[in-house]
RNA sequence: GUGGAUAUAGCGUAGUUGGUUAUCGCGUCAGAUUGUGGUUCUGAAGACCGUCGGUUCGAGUCCGACUAUCCACCCCA
Protein backbone atom coordinates (compact mmCIF):
# COMPACT_ATOMS: atom_id res chain seq x y z
CA UNK A 1 0.00 0.00 0.00
CA UNK A 2 1.53 3.38 -0.77
CA UNK A 3 1.75 5.97 1.73
CA UNK A 4 -0.31 8.66 1.00
CA UNK A 5 0.84 12.33 0.32
CA UNK A 6 -1.30 14.68 2.63
CA UNK A 7 -1.83 18.36 1.97
CA UNK A 8 1.46 20.86 2.94
CA UNK A 9 1.27 22.15 6.56
CA UNK A 10 -1.72 24.92 6.86
CA UNK A 11 -2.94 24.07 4.43
CA UNK A 12 -6.68 23.16 3.56
CA UNK A 13 -9.16 21.49 1.28
CA UNK A 14 -12.20 23.21 0.42
CA UNK A 15 -14.10 20.36 0.05
CA UNK A 16 -17.72 20.57 -2.37
CA UNK A 17 -19.95 20.43 1.19
CA UNK A 18 -17.90 23.59 2.18
CA UNK A 19 -18.19 25.77 -0.91
CA UNK A 20 -21.27 27.64 -1.00
CA UNK A 21 -19.37 29.29 1.84
CA UNK A 22 -16.75 30.69 0.22
CA UNK A 23 -18.44 31.11 -2.87
CA UNK A 24 -21.45 33.67 -0.54
CA UNK A 25 -18.92 35.56 1.32
CA UNK A 26 -16.91 35.84 -1.85
CA UNK A 27 -19.74 37.69 -4.23
CA UNK A 28 -21.56 39.45 -1.94
CA UNK A 29 -18.41 41.17 -0.31
CA UNK A 30 -17.70 41.83 -4.07
CA UNK A 31 -20.92 42.92 -4.95
CA UNK A 32 -20.59 45.82 -1.95
CA UNK A 33 -17.25 46.65 -2.95
CA UNK A 34 -18.92 47.25 -6.52
CA UNK A 35 -21.47 49.77 -4.93
CA UNK A 36 -18.65 51.25 -3.30
CA UNK A 37 -17.29 51.64 -6.96
CA UNK A 38 -14.24 49.70 -6.63
CA UNK A 39 -13.32 47.18 -9.01
CA UNK A 40 -11.67 43.70 -9.23
CA UNK A 41 -7.93 43.57 -10.06
CA UNK A 42 -5.74 40.17 -10.18
CA UNK A 43 -2.00 40.35 -9.75
CA UNK A 44 0.34 37.40 -9.71
CA UNK A 45 0.35 34.95 -6.60
CA UNK A 46 4.23 35.65 -6.63
CA UNK A 47 6.00 38.43 -7.21
CA UNK A 48 9.67 40.05 -6.74
CA UNK A 49 11.09 39.36 -3.79
CA UNK A 50 12.37 43.09 -3.28
CA UNK A 51 8.46 44.34 -4.03
CA UNK A 52 8.02 42.77 -0.40
CA UNK A 53 10.81 43.89 1.38
CA UNK A 54 10.50 47.92 0.30
CA UNK A 55 6.52 47.91 1.32
CA UNK A 56 5.88 45.42 3.79
CA UNK A 57 9.34 46.69 5.49
CA UNK A 58 12.84 44.50 6.15
CA UNK A 59 12.28 44.69 9.77
CA UNK A 60 8.53 43.16 9.96
CA UNK A 61 7.89 39.62 11.32
CA UNK A 62 6.23 39.40 7.94
CA UNK A 63 9.12 39.88 5.62
CA UNK A 64 12.28 38.24 8.41
CA UNK A 65 10.51 34.77 9.16
CA UNK A 66 7.34 34.05 6.87
CA UNK A 67 8.30 34.67 3.49
CA UNK A 68 8.34 31.67 1.04
CA UNK A 69 10.62 32.44 -0.99
CA UNK A 70 11.74 30.79 -4.38
CA UNK A 71 15.01 31.17 -6.19
CA UNK A 72 14.53 31.54 -10.38
CA UNK A 73 16.79 30.63 -12.99
CA UNK A 74 19.47 33.48 -12.78
CA UNK A 75 19.74 35.55 -9.54
CA UNK A 76 16.34 36.76 -9.28
CA UNK A 77 13.99 35.62 -6.25
CA UNK A 78 10.89 35.69 -6.05
CA UNK A 79 7.92 35.08 -3.32
CA UNK A 80 4.45 33.85 -2.56
CA UNK A 81 2.80 37.15 -1.30
CA UNK A 82 2.33 37.26 2.14
CA UNK A 83 -0.17 39.85 1.61
CA UNK A 84 -2.30 41.58 -1.13
CA UNK A 85 -1.63 45.48 -0.82
CA UNK A 86 1.67 45.39 -2.12
CA UNK A 87 1.32 43.50 -5.74
CA UNK A 88 -1.42 45.90 -6.01
CA UNK A 89 0.67 49.11 -5.73
CA UNK A 90 3.07 47.40 -7.94
CA UNK A 91 0.06 46.95 -10.56
CA UNK A 92 -1.19 50.06 -10.34
CA UNK A 93 2.09 51.92 -10.84
CA UNK A 94 3.50 49.40 -13.79
CA UNK A 95 -0.16 49.96 -15.61
CA UNK A 96 0.48 53.51 -15.25
CA UNK A 97 -3.55 53.78 -13.76
CA UNK A 98 -2.15 55.72 -10.59
CA UNK A 99 -2.14 58.92 -13.44
CA UNK A 100 -5.73 57.94 -14.06
CA UNK A 101 -8.61 60.07 -12.90
CA UNK A 102 -8.46 59.62 -9.31
CA UNK A 103 -9.52 57.92 -6.74
CA UNK A 104 -8.79 54.76 -7.79
CA UNK A 105 -10.13 52.09 -6.05
CA UNK A 106 -9.57 48.66 -6.37
CA UNK A 107 -10.52 45.09 -4.69
CA UNK A 108 -9.49 41.76 -4.92
CA UNK A 109 -10.02 38.63 -3.13
CA UNK A 110 -6.67 36.24 -2.95
CA UNK A 111 -4.74 33.25 -1.42
CA UNK A 112 -1.24 34.50 0.64
CA UNK A 113 0.83 32.89 2.02
CA UNK A 114 2.79 33.05 5.54
CA UNK A 115 5.30 30.61 6.79
CA UNK A 116 3.64 30.24 10.33
CA UNK A 117 2.81 27.50 12.91
CA UNK A 118 -0.88 26.87 12.36
CA UNK A 119 -3.04 27.79 14.76
CA UNK A 120 -7.02 28.83 14.69
CA UNK A 121 -8.00 30.71 12.12
CA UNK A 122 -4.47 31.29 11.03
CA UNK A 123 -2.95 29.01 8.39
CA UNK A 124 -0.02 29.01 5.82
CA UNK A 125 -2.05 29.73 2.75
CA UNK A 126 -5.27 31.74 3.66
CA UNK A 127 -7.34 33.87 1.71
CA UNK A 128 -8.35 37.35 1.80
CA UNK A 129 -11.07 40.26 0.47
CA UNK A 130 -9.08 43.63 0.15
CA UNK A 131 -9.52 46.71 -1.27
CA UNK A 132 -7.58 49.65 -1.85
CA UNK A 133 -7.83 53.02 -2.72
CA UNK A 134 -5.51 55.82 -3.93
CA UNK A 135 -5.46 59.16 -4.47
CA UNK A 136 -7.58 60.66 -1.27
CA UNK A 137 -5.85 62.31 1.86
CA UNK A 138 -9.61 62.99 2.81
CA UNK A 139 -10.49 61.70 6.45
CA UNK A 140 -13.90 61.17 4.32
CA UNK A 141 -11.67 58.29 2.44
CA UNK A 142 -10.95 56.47 5.65
CA UNK A 143 -14.26 56.77 7.19
CA UNK A 144 -15.42 55.55 3.25
CA UNK A 145 -13.09 52.49 3.76
CA UNK A 146 -14.32 51.72 7.22
CA UNK A 147 -17.90 51.68 6.35
CA UNK A 148 -17.41 49.37 3.58
CA UNK A 149 -15.92 46.69 5.62
CA UNK A 150 -18.46 47.72 8.16
CA UNK A 151 -21.18 47.61 5.40
CA UNK A 152 -19.95 43.94 4.55
CA UNK A 153 -19.92 42.25 7.88
CA UNK A 154 -23.30 44.06 8.29
CA UNK A 155 -24.77 42.25 5.41
CA UNK A 156 -23.85 38.81 6.81
CA UNK A 157 -25.46 40.22 10.20
CA UNK A 158 -22.18 40.51 12.00
CA UNK A 159 -21.85 43.78 13.17
CA UNK A 160 -23.03 43.24 16.84
CA UNK A 161 -20.18 40.70 17.17
CA UNK A 162 -17.04 42.12 14.98
CA UNK A 163 -15.70 45.15 17.18
CA UNK A 164 -13.89 48.33 15.24
CA UNK A 165 -11.32 49.54 16.43
CA UNK A 166 -9.36 52.68 15.58
CA UNK A 167 -6.08 54.49 16.27
CA UNK A 168 -3.72 56.90 14.58
CA UNK A 169 -0.14 56.21 14.06
CA UNK A 170 0.69 59.34 12.88
CA UNK A 171 2.89 60.03 10.03
CA UNK A 172 6.96 59.45 10.15
CA UNK A 173 7.67 63.06 11.84
CA UNK A 174 5.07 62.52 15.02
CA UNK A 175 5.92 58.87 15.33
CA UNK A 176 9.60 59.16 16.03
CA UNK A 177 8.81 61.78 18.48
CA UNK A 178 6.49 59.48 19.97
CA UNK A 179 9.12 56.46 19.48
CA UNK A 180 11.43 58.76 21.80
CA UNK A 181 9.10 59.23 24.40
CA UNK A 182 7.99 55.56 24.73
CA UNK A 183 11.67 54.30 25.35
CA UNK A 184 12.15 56.89 27.90
CA UNK A 185 9.51 55.46 29.32
CA UNK A 186 9.96 52.40 29.60
CA UNK A 187 13.97 51.93 29.65
CA UNK A 188 13.74 52.99 33.54
CA UNK A 189 11.73 49.25 33.54
CA UNK A 190 13.50 47.50 31.15
CA UNK A 191 14.62 44.69 33.79
CA UNK A 192 10.73 43.98 34.47
CA UNK A 193 9.94 43.51 31.15
CA UNK A 194 9.83 40.04 29.61
CA UNK A 195 12.56 38.93 27.03
CA UNK A 196 10.96 39.76 23.99
CA UNK A 197 9.89 43.18 24.95
CA UNK A 198 13.56 43.76 26.20
CA UNK A 199 14.26 43.31 22.19
CA UNK A 200 11.19 45.15 21.15
CA UNK A 201 12.65 47.87 23.57
CA UNK A 202 15.60 48.73 20.78
CA UNK A 203 13.87 47.48 18.19
CA UNK A 204 10.31 48.73 17.93
CA UNK A 205 9.18 50.26 20.75
CA UNK A 206 5.47 50.54 19.43
CA UNK A 207 4.87 47.10 19.98
CA UNK A 208 5.98 47.13 23.61
CA UNK A 209 2.28 48.32 23.70
CA UNK A 210 0.49 45.22 22.88
CA UNK A 211 2.45 42.91 24.72
CA UNK A 212 0.27 39.98 26.71
CA UNK A 213 2.51 39.30 29.50
CA UNK A 214 0.54 40.59 32.53
CA UNK A 215 4.00 42.11 33.80
CA UNK A 216 4.26 44.39 30.62
CA UNK A 217 0.88 45.26 30.85
CA UNK A 218 0.74 46.33 33.91
CA UNK A 219 4.33 48.97 32.98
CA UNK A 220 2.47 49.55 30.00
CA UNK A 221 -0.78 50.90 31.37
CA UNK A 222 0.96 53.63 32.28
CA UNK A 223 2.98 54.32 29.08
CA UNK A 224 2.19 58.19 26.87
CA UNK A 225 -0.17 57.57 24.18
CA UNK A 226 -0.03 57.67 20.62
CA UNK A 227 -2.40 60.51 20.02
CA UNK A 228 -0.88 62.57 22.61
CA UNK A 229 2.10 62.75 20.24
CA UNK A 230 0.31 63.68 16.83
CA UNK A 231 1.44 66.67 15.24
CA UNK A 232 -1.41 69.05 13.75
CA UNK A 233 -2.06 67.26 11.24
CA UNK A 234 -2.40 63.86 11.89
CA UNK A 235 -4.55 65.00 15.19
CA UNK A 236 -6.86 67.61 12.41
CA UNK A 237 -7.42 64.19 10.21
CA UNK A 238 -8.09 61.78 12.87
CA UNK A 239 -10.36 63.63 14.71
CA UNK A 240 -12.51 64.62 11.42
CA UNK A 241 -12.58 60.68 10.83
CA UNK A 242 -13.72 60.23 14.43
CA UNK A 243 -16.45 62.89 13.54
CA UNK A 244 -17.53 61.45 10.07
CA UNK A 245 -18.08 57.88 11.59
CA UNK A 246 -19.86 59.01 14.56
CA UNK A 247 -22.06 60.96 11.50
CA UNK A 248 -22.55 57.31 10.18
CA UNK A 249 -23.37 55.97 12.99
CA UNK A 250 -21.13 53.56 12.97
CA UNK A 251 -19.65 52.38 16.54
CA UNK A 252 -15.89 52.09 17.03
CA UNK A 253 -13.58 52.47 20.22
CA UNK A 254 -10.04 54.03 19.85
CA UNK A 255 -7.42 51.81 20.84
CA UNK A 256 -4.31 53.19 21.39
CA UNK A 257 -2.94 49.82 21.57
CA UNK A 258 -3.60 48.89 17.82
CA UNK A 259 -0.16 49.22 15.98
CA UNK A 260 -0.20 47.21 13.08
CA UNK A 261 2.75 45.28 12.16
CA UNK A 262 3.09 46.18 8.61
CA UNK A 263 5.72 49.06 8.20
CA UNK A 264 3.85 51.06 5.52
CA UNK A 265 1.34 52.11 7.52
CA UNK A 266 0.27 56.17 8.26
CA UNK A 267 -1.63 57.52 10.47
CA UNK A 268 -5.25 55.89 10.66
CA UNK A 269 -5.16 52.30 11.40
CA UNK A 270 -8.39 49.77 11.99
CA UNK A 271 -9.09 46.68 12.38
CA UNK A 272 -12.78 44.31 13.51
CA UNK A 273 -12.00 41.94 16.37
CA UNK A 274 -14.35 39.03 16.53
CA UNK A 275 -13.65 37.73 20.05
CA UNK A 276 -15.32 34.31 19.93
CA UNK A 277 -12.97 32.98 16.92
CA UNK A 278 -10.18 31.76 19.18
CA UNK A 279 -6.75 33.92 19.82
CA UNK A 280 -7.10 35.28 15.77
CA UNK A 281 -9.73 37.50 16.36
CA UNK A 282 -8.82 40.19 13.68
CA UNK A 283 -10.98 39.18 11.10
CA UNK A 284 -10.24 42.97 9.66
CA UNK A 285 -7.17 44.77 9.33
CA UNK A 286 -6.29 47.99 7.22
CA UNK A 287 -5.16 51.51 7.45
CA UNK A 288 -3.71 54.42 5.55
CA UNK A 289 -0.23 54.07 3.52
CA UNK A 290 0.27 57.95 2.60
CA UNK A 291 4.09 57.28 1.48
CA UNK A 292 3.81 53.65 -0.09
CA UNK A 293 3.36 54.72 -3.11
CA UNK A 294 6.03 57.07 -3.30
CA UNK A 295 8.65 55.12 -1.43
CA UNK A 296 8.04 52.59 -4.38
CA UNK A 297 8.00 55.10 -7.03
CA UNK A 298 8.77 58.62 -6.45
CA UNK A 299 5.47 59.20 -7.45
CA UNK A 300 3.68 60.53 -4.48
CA UNK A 301 0.14 59.54 -4.20
CA UNK A 302 -1.97 59.01 -0.18
CA UNK A 303 -3.37 56.03 -0.27
CA UNK A 304 -5.21 53.28 2.07
CA UNK A 305 -6.83 49.91 1.98
CA UNK A 306 -7.88 46.49 4.18
CA UNK A 307 -8.02 43.10 4.11
CA UNK A 308 -10.30 40.38 6.09
CA UNK A 309 -9.54 36.61 6.03
CA UNK A 310 -12.38 34.89 4.70
CA UNK A 311 -11.19 31.83 6.79
CA UNK A 312 -11.81 34.33 9.61
CA UNK A 313 -14.98 35.75 8.30
CA UNK A 314 -16.17 32.49 7.78
CA UNK A 315 -15.72 31.09 10.77
CA UNK A 316 -17.36 33.42 12.88
CA UNK A 317 -20.05 33.07 10.63
CA UNK A 318 -20.22 29.63 11.39
CA UNK A 319 -20.09 30.47 14.73
CA UNK A 320 -23.55 31.61 14.26
CA UNK A 321 -25.32 29.43 12.83
CA UNK A 322 -25.70 31.78 9.66
CA UNK A 323 -27.09 30.15 6.39
CA UNK A 324 -25.32 30.28 3.50
CA UNK A 325 -26.18 29.83 -0.60
CA UNK A 326 -27.79 27.03 -2.08
CA UNK A 327 -25.54 25.13 -4.06
CA UNK A 328 -27.27 24.00 -7.67
CA UNK A 329 -28.59 20.68 -7.23
CA UNK A 330 -29.77 17.86 -10.11
CA UNK A 331 -33.27 19.15 -11.62
CA UNK A 332 -33.82 15.77 -12.69
CA UNK A 333 -32.17 12.08 -12.40
CA UNK A 334 -32.91 9.75 -15.52
CA UNK A 335 -33.24 6.21 -14.39
CA UNK A 336 -32.22 3.78 -16.83
CA UNK A 337 -32.77 0.06 -16.93
CA UNK A 338 -30.62 -1.84 -19.40
CA UNK A 339 -28.32 -0.43 -22.24
CA UNK A 340 -30.53 0.39 -24.37
CA UNK A 341 -32.48 2.83 -21.68
CA UNK A 342 -29.22 4.16 -20.59
CA UNK A 343 -28.43 5.41 -24.10
CA UNK A 344 -31.99 7.49 -24.41
CA UNK A 345 -30.98 8.63 -21.05
CA UNK A 346 -27.80 10.27 -21.87
CA UNK A 347 -29.68 11.39 -25.03
CA UNK A 348 -31.94 13.03 -23.03
CA UNK A 349 -29.73 14.34 -20.48
CA UNK A 350 -27.50 16.08 -22.87
CA UNK A 351 -30.98 17.60 -24.75
CA UNK A 352 -31.67 18.78 -21.13
CA UNK A 353 -28.55 20.53 -20.21
CA UNK A 354 -28.85 22.41 -23.16
CA UNK A 355 -32.48 23.44 -22.80
CA UNK A 356 -30.42 24.59 -19.15
CA UNK A 357 -31.32 22.28 -16.89
CA UNK A 358 -29.01 20.07 -14.57
CA UNK A 359 -29.30 16.69 -15.70
CA UNK A 360 -27.70 13.46 -14.75
CA UNK A 361 -28.45 9.80 -15.48
CA UNK A 362 -26.54 6.31 -14.00
CA UNK A 363 -22.70 6.01 -15.26
CA UNK A 364 -21.90 3.44 -13.14
CA UNK A 365 -24.76 0.46 -14.41
CA UNK A 366 -26.42 -0.03 -11.08
CA UNK A 367 -29.88 -1.19 -10.79
CA UNK A 368 -33.23 0.62 -10.32
CA UNK A 369 -33.13 0.64 -6.44
CA UNK A 370 -29.68 1.86 -5.91
CA UNK A 371 -30.19 4.62 -8.62
CA UNK A 372 -33.20 5.64 -6.83
CA UNK A 373 -31.13 6.24 -3.30
CA UNK A 374 -28.70 7.59 -5.67
CA UNK A 375 -30.76 10.38 -6.98
CA UNK A 376 -31.80 10.93 -3.64
CA UNK A 377 -28.28 11.42 -2.20
CA UNK A 378 -27.76 14.14 -4.77
CA UNK A 379 -30.95 15.99 -3.72
CA UNK A 380 -32.35 15.47 -7.43
CA UNK A 381 -35.63 17.63 -7.41
CA UNK A 382 -37.26 15.11 -10.17
CA UNK A 383 -36.49 11.60 -11.49
CA UNK A 384 -37.87 9.60 -14.82
CA UNK A 385 -37.50 5.79 -14.69
CA UNK A 386 -36.99 4.92 -18.33
CA UNK A 387 -36.78 0.79 -19.32
CA UNK A 388 -38.10 -1.28 -21.87
CA UNK A 389 -41.73 -0.54 -21.14
CA UNK A 390 -41.08 3.45 -21.83
CA UNK A 391 -39.07 2.29 -24.40
CA UNK A 392 -41.94 0.59 -26.16
CA UNK A 393 -44.69 2.74 -25.46
CA UNK A 394 -42.90 5.83 -25.39
CA UNK A 395 -44.55 6.87 -22.22
CA UNK A 396 -43.00 7.78 -19.29
CA UNK A 397 -43.59 9.63 -15.71
CA UNK A 398 -41.81 12.32 -14.39
CA UNK A 399 -41.67 12.20 -10.33
CA UNK A 400 -41.03 14.93 -7.92
CA UNK A 401 -38.63 13.79 -5.38
CA UNK A 402 -40.10 15.92 -2.51
CA UNK A 403 -43.87 15.84 -2.88
CA UNK A 404 -43.97 12.03 -4.58
CA UNK A 405 -46.26 13.84 -7.63
CA UNK A 406 -46.18 11.86 -10.82
CA UNK A 407 -46.40 13.57 -14.47
CA UNK A 408 -47.08 11.61 -17.30
CA UNK A 409 -44.51 12.39 -20.28
CA UNK A 410 -44.20 11.29 -23.43
CA UNK A 411 -40.34 11.09 -24.58
CA UNK A 412 -40.93 12.48 -27.48
CA UNK A 413 -41.78 15.81 -25.81
CA UNK A 414 -39.40 15.66 -22.79
CA UNK A 415 -38.09 19.01 -22.92
CA UNK A 416 -41.56 20.92 -23.21
CA UNK A 417 -43.56 18.83 -20.57
CA UNK A 418 -40.49 18.99 -17.80
CA UNK A 419 -40.18 22.76 -18.67
CA UNK A 420 -43.79 23.02 -17.41
CA UNK A 421 -43.09 20.77 -14.38
CA UNK A 422 -40.26 22.53 -13.32
CA UNK A 423 -42.80 25.69 -13.72
CA UNK A 424 -45.19 24.61 -11.24
CA UNK A 425 -42.93 22.58 -9.12
CA UNK A 426 -42.80 25.38 -6.91
CA UNK A 427 -46.30 26.33 -6.86
CA UNK A 428 -48.39 24.84 -4.46
CA UNK A 429 -51.21 23.54 -7.36
CA UNK A 430 -48.52 21.64 -9.30
CA UNK A 431 -50.53 18.78 -8.10
CA UNK A 432 -53.11 18.26 -10.68
CA UNK A 433 -51.22 15.57 -12.72
CA UNK A 434 -50.64 13.44 -9.05
CA UNK A 435 -54.18 11.50 -9.97
CA UNK A 436 -52.13 8.47 -9.14
CA UNK A 437 -53.13 6.30 -6.50
CA UNK A 438 -50.10 5.04 -4.49
C1' G B 1 11.14 29.56 16.81
C1' U B 2 8.71 28.22 22.15
C1' G B 3 5.06 25.69 25.16
C1' G B 4 0.72 22.28 26.08
C1' A B 5 -2.73 18.46 24.39
C1' U B 6 -4.01 14.49 21.19
C1' A B 7 -2.91 10.34 17.71
C1' U B 8 -7.83 3.38 17.03
C1' A B 9 -11.54 1.73 9.68
C1' G B 10 -13.65 7.40 4.93
C1' C B 11 -15.75 10.24 9.54
C1' G B 12 -16.99 10.17 14.94
C1' U B 13 -15.81 6.83 18.88
C1' A B 14 -15.35 2.12 23.06
C1' G B 15 -11.40 -0.40 24.70
C1' U B 16 -11.74 -1.88 32.09
C1' U B 17 -5.60 -2.80 36.99
C1' G B 18 -1.33 -4.89 29.83
C1' G B 19 -4.04 -11.34 28.43
C1' U B 20 -7.08 -15.32 23.26
C1' U B 21 -10.68 -13.68 16.55
C1' A B 22 -10.19 -4.88 18.55
C1' U B 23 -16.19 -2.03 20.15
C1' C B 24 -20.39 0.83 18.47
C1' G B 25 -22.55 4.72 15.44
C1' C B 26 -22.46 7.37 10.66
C1' G B 27 -21.12 6.64 5.76
C1' U B 28 -20.25 2.94 1.66
C1' C B 29 -21.98 -1.64 -0.88
C1' A B 30 -25.67 -5.71 -1.33
C1' G B 31 -30.42 -7.79 -0.10
C1' A B 32 -35.82 -7.74 2.27
C1' U B 33 -40.65 -12.58 -3.15
C1' U B 34 -37.93 -10.49 -8.91
C1' G B 35 -39.58 -2.09 -12.35
C1' U B 36 -38.94 2.73 -7.98
C1' G B 37 -35.85 6.93 -3.25
C1' G B 38 -36.16 9.31 1.73
C1' U B 39 -38.31 5.08 7.33
C1' U B 40 -37.23 0.16 9.11
C1' C B 41 -34.74 -4.67 9.07
C1' U B 42 -30.69 -8.14 7.49
C1' G B 43 -25.95 -8.91 5.70
C1' A B 44 -21.02 -7.48 3.66
C1' A B 45 -16.64 -4.84 2.85
C1' G B 46 -13.45 -1.62 5.55
C1' A B 47 -8.14 -0.79 11.02
C1' C B 48 -0.87 -4.04 9.97
C1' C B 49 -4.56 0.44 16.71
C1' G B 50 0.54 7.56 13.64
C1' U B 51 5.98 5.63 12.93
C1' C B 52 10.30 3.28 14.99
C1' G B 53 12.48 1.16 19.16
C1' G B 54 12.19 -0.67 24.37
C1' U B 55 9.99 -3.32 28.93
C1' U B 56 7.19 -8.11 29.26
C1' C B 57 5.68 -14.99 28.49
C1' G B 58 2.25 -11.37 26.23
C1' A B 59 0.96 -4.12 24.57
C1' G B 60 -4.15 -0.42 21.32
C1' U B 61 -3.14 -0.47 26.59
C1' C B 62 3.50 0.84 30.11
C1' C B 63 8.40 3.68 28.66
C1' G B 64 11.40 6.52 24.98
C1' A B 65 12.28 8.90 20.38
C1' C B 66 10.32 10.66 15.97
C1' U B 67 6.27 12.44 12.93
C1' A B 68 1.55 14.59 12.27
C1' U B 69 -2.65 17.27 13.93
C1' C B 70 -4.94 20.71 17.29
C1' C B 71 -4.60 24.78 20.83
C1' A B 72 -1.71 28.74 22.86
C1' C B 73 2.76 32.12 22.73
C1' C B 74 4.53 35.06 18.82
C1' C B 75 2.59 37.44 14.58
C1' C B 76 -1.39 38.91 11.77
C1' A B 77 -6.06 38.37 7.84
Amino acid sequence: MAKLIKRPKGTQDILPADIMKWRTVETYSGMIAEQFGFREIRTPVFEDTGLFVRSVGDTSDVVTKEMYTVSSKGSDTFTLRPEGTAGVVRAMLENGLIHESLPQKVYYIIPCYRHERPQAGRLREFHTFGAEMFGSASPYADAEMILMAHSIFEFFGLSDFVELHINSIGCPECRAKYREALKAFFEPHRSELCPTCRERLDKNPLRLLDCKSPECREIAAGAPVMLDYLCDYCREHFDQLRDILTDFGVKFTVDPKIVRGLDYYTRTVFEFISNEIGAQGTVCGGGRYDNLVGELSGYSVPALGFGFGLERLILTLENRGATFDEGRTCDIYLVSMGDEARRKCALLADQLRQNGYAAEYDLIGRGLKPQMKYADKIGAKHVCVIGDNELGTGDAKIRNMRTGWETDVRLEDFIDTFTAVMFTADGEDGAEESEEKE
